[in-house]
DNA sequence: CCGGTTCATCGATGTCCGTCAATATCCACG
DNA sequence: CGTGGATATTGACGGACATCGATGAACCGG
């Protein structure tokens, strides 16, 4: 995403996924996932420890699902969410500079410390 | 930030940079600083491709800086910004899911593809 | 089919945020 | 210092969103 100049179409897509990330509930919802074992939990165990109602549980999960970074899997009674972690590594290397940019900047560290 | 299991107020900073990232606008303007030399611009260079007011791209501007994500530097009458790659590294690596996860969901992955 | 459990959806409410026009601030230059 | 150009701030407005209680839908055991 940073590596060319970007459209206003996959702007607003990005956008969207970041924004998804942009709620300490919701970042807090991933963070507890990655601790559990397979990155999964149903949501009576996310309710709990996020201190919010369900229905805020329920709509945050929803918002990552759509982002692309949770999946869901329904298992009897219960609803399992499991991180996506290939939709991870592809948000950070959206995030990775060009290399052109790296070297320059670096450079010009290097310039600003020997003066 | 995935590596372990975050707490309250860590949350409540991660969330904050991430909407910054949250906004098209915002993506299209770092995206375009990435594709200028030093990864830097003034604000007059900045308006014309956005293609919104000069306040507004003010206001992203002030965001993105308040965030870390960017710095800014008086020349003369111009104002330059200029990507942060530090900050933007720094972010990257707290996407990263903890080791035994991408392990574990990797098997997972394996055995899905066995049956 | 029924009562109970788990989760999703709906409707309402208060807050936050993107956007712009108008205005203020800062700076270079004469 | 006064003028002009570049950028920041302010105020206002409309839309988006987080949150919750109440309710609905899916599922399971008897």
């Amino acid at each position: 995403m940073l590596e060319d100049r970007i459209g206003r179409r996959r702007a607003e897509e990005s956008a969207r996924i970041f924004r998804a990330l942009g709620d300490s509930g919701r970042l807090r919802l991933l963070s507890f996932l990655s601790g559990q074992p397979g990155g999964e939990a149903c949501v009576c165990n996310l309710t709990r420890p996020l201190g919010l109602s369900q229905p805020t549980v329920s709509h945050h999960l929803r918002v990552l699902t759509e982002a692309g970074l949770l999946e869901r899997e329904r298992r009897g009674t219960w609803m399992y969410y499991r991180l996506r972690l290939e939709r991870l590594a592809e948000l950070r290397a959206a995030l990775a500079p060009p290399p052109r940019l790296t070297l320059a900047l670096r450079r010009r560290s290097a310039r600003e410390r020997a003066s």
